[in-house]
DNA sequence: GCGCAGTTTCCTGGTT
DNA sequence: GAACCAGGAAACTGCG
């Protein structure tokens, strides 16, 4: 390897900013997203590739120092004949750079293949698109729905025997509580499950971090949240007709007990295109990998090993029910449906942890190599 | 329509 | 006692 000296140098640069809690004056990245580093905050060490994971325009120095690293690294460029305060700029000056800059500023060699490399990061359609169908339904989950609010409200009831005060006019226009005492509380609604129902815009009245500001999630670093949710089944009320008419639709699996005879439920209606959608095992890894997004539903207990706990074991329930559409899913259901993986490999066991699952070798994608390293 | 993968639902029994 | 875990069995959906 010719170009130990400045990656080293780099990466030391880098290490001693993580440690001095400089990237926390990093400016905030686009759309939300946290800076790569974050990923990182529970267990594992500093990522040096994550700016594979986004567009050059949202680099930050360190993602560009990383990048010029391993581009001088497979290479083989000598790195001591570049100054390494060349190095130092943020993604949108680089992108700003032309190849003649690049070639003035790291050599005929290298600067055209900086120069190529940026190209193709630049066309590289941005690998976080996939997940953003989970990323809208975290999004949905916790901005729309009164679920997590409801279950707040009943641990409230619960511990209290009084109902939190509303702060919000969401719930005066789609779910008013005051009708529901305990025991009555509403439903999980599902939007796009009665989307004829309720339109985004009904239901998307507040921001998210005005939904996020209001959910308690203490625990969500401890470890320890679940007791937290271990509400009891919040009963279903009945639902105006109109929409029961428009919802009804034969949900997956073995019928519940006793339902056989409601035959017009169960007429055979099969969408032969409808989309399949991601497996349990991807929903559960796009939330992990997703941490902004997270909210403390799951967490990573080793992130090199795959290690991960639920946090909110119902709530992540009600988000893949969500996702299914499918109202009734329980934890209980998720957590047998978790365990037929062990079998593919795609989960191991992970013995005497409550609410703890590995990710197995037949799982893909949660991988920091898999994340980073990817052209 | 068939077969299969991937759940979903129910259930029993065990553990924490 | 509740929540969770394990796994068998049956039923269902989506897709090729």
């Amino acid at each position: 390897m010719a170009a130990p000296s400045l990656s080293t140098v780099l990466t030391n640069a880098n290490h001693t900013m993580y440690q001095s809690g400089m990237s926390d004056l990093l400016p905030p990245l686009h759309h939300g997203r946290m800076s790569p580093d974050s990923y990182m905050s529970n267990t594992s060490p500093i990522p040096e590739m994550w700016y594979d994971q986004l567009k050059p325009h949202y680099w930050t120095p360190d993602n560009v120092k990383n990048w010029i690293c391993d581009n001088m690294d497979c290479t083989n460029f000598d790195a001591r004949s570049v100054n390494l305060a060349y190095c130092d700029m943020d993604g949108p000056s680089l992108c700003l750079m032309t190849q003649q800059d690049m070639i003035g500023r790291f050599g005929p060699q290298l600067g055209a293949h900086l120069y190529n490399s940026l190209l193709k990061h630049k066309a590289k359609p941005d690998q976080e698109a996939e997940l953003d169908e989970t990323c809208q339904l975290l999004d949905n989950f916790l901005d729309e729905l009164p679920l997590l609010s409801t279950l707040i409200i009943a641990d409230s009831i619960k511990t209290t025997g009084l109902a939190p005060k509303r702060e919000t006019s969401f719930y005066d226009n789609a779910y008013d509580l005051s009708h529901f005492s305990m025991g009555q509380l509403p439903p999980f609604t599902d939007p796009g499950y009665c989307s004829d129902q309720h339109s985004d815009s009904e239901l998307s009245s507040s921001s998210n971090s005005g939904i996020f500001s209001r959910l308690h999630t203490p625990e969500s670093t401890s470890g320890e949240s679940d007791p937290e949710f271990s509400y009891p089944p919040i009963p279903r009320i009945k639902v105006e007709k109109e929409e029961e008419e428009s919802c009804q639709r034969r949900p997956r699996g073995r019928p519940p007990k006793g339902s056989m005879e409601h035959s017009s439920l169960y007429s055979p209606k099969k969408s032969k295109h409808a989309p399949r959608g991601t497996h349990l095992w991807e929903f559960i890894r796009d939330i992990l990998i997703h941490p902004e997004k997270n909210h403390g539903l799951l967490k990573w207990e080793d992130r090199r090993e795959g290690v991960f706990k639920f946090l909110k074991s119902e709530a992540v329930a009600q988000m893949w029910g969500q996702k299914k559409k499918n109202s009734s899913m329980t934890y209980e259901k998720l957590s047998r449906a978790m365990r037929y993986y062990y079998k593919r490999g795609i989960l191991e066991r992970v013995d005497g942890r409550r609410l703890v699952y590995k990710f197995g070798k037949n799982a893909s994608g949660w991988r920091l190599s898999e994340l980073g390293l990817v052209m």
